[in-house]
DNA sequence: GTGTGCATGTAAGGAGTTACATGATTGC
DNA sequence: GCAATCATGTAACTCCTTACATGCACAC
C-alpha cells in the first residue's frame, strides 16, 4: 500500500484518542491542519485503505439505519506511524501564500497601495497569532497536561513564528510610512 | 478569463524582465518558487492564455527550425497586475511539511529517536536558511540597486524567519539533551 | 562529437477540493 | 418542530506534477 503523509495523519490522530472519521477530521482541523491540510472527502477512502493494509480495525455499530464505525490501531499500524516518524525521507515543504507573492511583486503599486498592502497582511499575521494562542496552544497544553508534549511544542513554535513575523511587518511598515 | 495566481506570477516576471517562458521559470524558481511554485509545464499553457486575453503580447523570432518568443506586457496586463496587488481577496495561506508533522506526532518515538528528529528538522531549516542567505537574498539586492526593493525585503524575511526558526529549534533540542 | 544549457511544448496521471447526498441525535 | 452537530460517504472537477518529445547553440 501506498502511504502517503495523510495516512499518517490517519493514524497519528487515532493514536491521540479520535475514533471516529468525523473525530479524526475535527481533531486534525485543530491541529495537522496547519502543516498538512486534509479535507472529509480524503478521510473515509483512506480510512478504507488503512484497514484493508491491516494498520487499524474498524468495528461496526449500528445506530439507527445508520453503521458508524470505531477505529483503532494494530500493533502493525503503530510500527508503521512509528517507522515513518523515524524515517529521514521527505518531500519539499511547501507553501503557497499570495500575500506574500504580491509583496514580492509590490513594487509596481505607488507608495500609500504599498502601505496598506503590508498593513494588510501584519493584520492577517496578527490574527493567525492570536487565533493560535487562544484556541489551538490552549488545546495543546490540555495535552501536554496528560503527557504528550510535542502538540504543545509544535503549537508554540506557530505562535513564536506569527509574533515574530508580525514584528518582522510592522518594522517594515514604519519604514514605508511616509 | 480566470485569473489564478500563477498568470500573476508570469506577469510578474515579465514585469521584471524575463523575456521567454524558459526565463520565466528560472526567475521563478529563484524567487516566487518559495511561496508560489510553478512548474514548467504550466508556463506555456498559461502564457498562451494570457497572450490570447491580450494582457501580454508575444512576438514570434526563428531561430533555425524552431520558433522563439518574446514576451511583453501589454498596458491592460500591466493594469490588471497591478488591480490584482490591490485587491484584498486571498485564498488561505497553505503550507504542508512532513517535518513538522512528525515533530507533531513525535511522542510516540523513544526520546533519542525525538532528538535525533529535531536535529534533522534544524539542519534542514540552517540549509535552507543559507541557501536563502547565499543564493537569494544576493540576487534580490542586485534588483534592489536597480530600484526593484520588495523582493530584497522578502527575501530577507524568509532568510530572518529561518533564523529565528532555527534558533527556537536549537533550544527545544537542548531542552531534549539528557 | 558530446554534454550542458536554452527553449517550447504535450499527455497522462495524481492529489486534493468542492459539492452533493443521506440520516441520527441533541439542545433550544 | 427546527437548527446545529454528529456522522458516513461519493462524484466531478481542478490544479499541478512527472514524464516525454523535440531541437538549437555553445563550450570543451
Amino acid at each position: 500500500m501506498k502511504m502517503r503523509p495523510a495516512a499518517y495523519v490517519m493514524l497519528g490522530m487515532i493514536g491521540l484518542g479520535a475514533r471516529s472519521g468525523y473525530a479524526i477530521k475535527k481533531l486534525a482541523d485543530l491541529s495537522t491542519r496547519f502543516f498538512w491540510p486534509t479535507s472529509l472527502a480524503q478521510v473515509y477512502p483512506e480510512l478504507g485503505r488503512l484497514e484493508e493494509a491491516g494498520l487499524l480495525t474498524r468495528k461496526s455499530k449500528l445506530e439507527g439505519k445508520r453503521e458508524r464505525f470505531d477505529y483503532e490501531l494494530t500493533e502493525v499500524g503503530e510500527e508503521k506511524l512509528v517507522e515513518w516518524l523515524r524515517s529521514p525521507k521527505e518531500a519539499e515543504t511547501q507553501f503557497r501564500d499570495e500575500g506574500v507573492l504580491r509583496l514580492f511583486l509590490a513594487d509596481r503599486l505607488p507608495p500609500d497601495d504599498q502601505l496598506a498592502l503590508v498593513r494588510r497582511l501584519r493584520k492577517r499575521v496578527h490574527e493567525a497569532g492570536a487565533h493560535t494562542r487562544e484556541e489551538i496552544v490552549p488545546l495543546a497544553e490540555a495535552l501536554e497536561r496528560g503527557g504528550t508534549r510535542f502538540p504543545a511544542q509544535v503549537a508554540r513554535l506557530r505562535a513564536d513564528t506569527y509574533a515574530y513575523t508580525e514584528q518582522w511587518l510592522e518594522r517594515l511598515e514604519s519604514e514605508l510610512e511616509p
